[in-house]
DNA sequence: AAATCATATAAGTCTGTGCTTATGTATTTT
DNA sequence: AAAATACATAAGCACAGACTTATATGATTT
């Protein structure tokens, strides 16, 4: 199994914020740029890292990017962490949960 | 919510591969620097990383210190990655086969 | 066509972190 | 009690990474 990229990519916060601004829908990166105290480079090179690590994907619209989050990503995270399965006490119940609120 | 300490933590391959030897059992920092080309204080500053982030927990036995996964720990990263159910595509089905294999 | 806009890349600085050797502190063994 | 064992802590070094300013590139607007 190849390294997992994500963790580096994830262990800064500001790389966690711009993820989980993504989760609410894709952007370009001069939105995301709002609310954060950083260059318009800085948010590239996050941005960048984040692609490289597979966590986000980007389509061009004329001289805009917009990212928004790669699911494959999201999928090789719950993949690595399910080998921690037995170490998660209540994850029957925590999974009967979700499923139940699926169905709804 | 406060920031998630387990990704700096689990960014480091080498955490990650004591992350994963502990999840066969328990292990004292001795038995844990077999294989890896590490002097016993950068295993034990690893550790104290690990546990700092709360992803492992210590018992003392003597002189020894017996170090296994902090179920805590990965309950977090759960909770962490719950967000993105969203952007997980085949969860239900993943869910739900695990469910089965639980039940058997 | 010139100016503006959205983004990327380059180069340099500064801080964080992973490593080392040296040493400290209990605990166990002889 | 002295030696050995298991581990932690301290201090220093070297490299990685997050930031900056400056500049480049391509698309749009005027």
């Amino acid at each position: 199994m190849s390294e997992p990229e994500f963790f580096k990519a994830l262990a800064d916060p500001t790389r966690r914020a711009v993820f989980e601004r993504l989760a609410d829908g894709e952007m370009n990166a001069t939105d995301l740029r709002q609310g954060f105290d950083l260059s318009q480079p800085a948010m590239s090179q996050h941005l960048a890292v984040l692609r490289t690590a597979g966590l986000i994907a980007e389509q061009k619209h004329g001289r805009n990017v917009l990212y928004r989050i790669n699911p494959d990503g999201v999928a090789r995270i719950h993949q690595w962490l399910s080998r921690y399965n037995a170490f998660w006490p209540s994850r029957v119940d925590d999974l009967k949960q979700l499923l139940k609120e699926m169905d709804q």
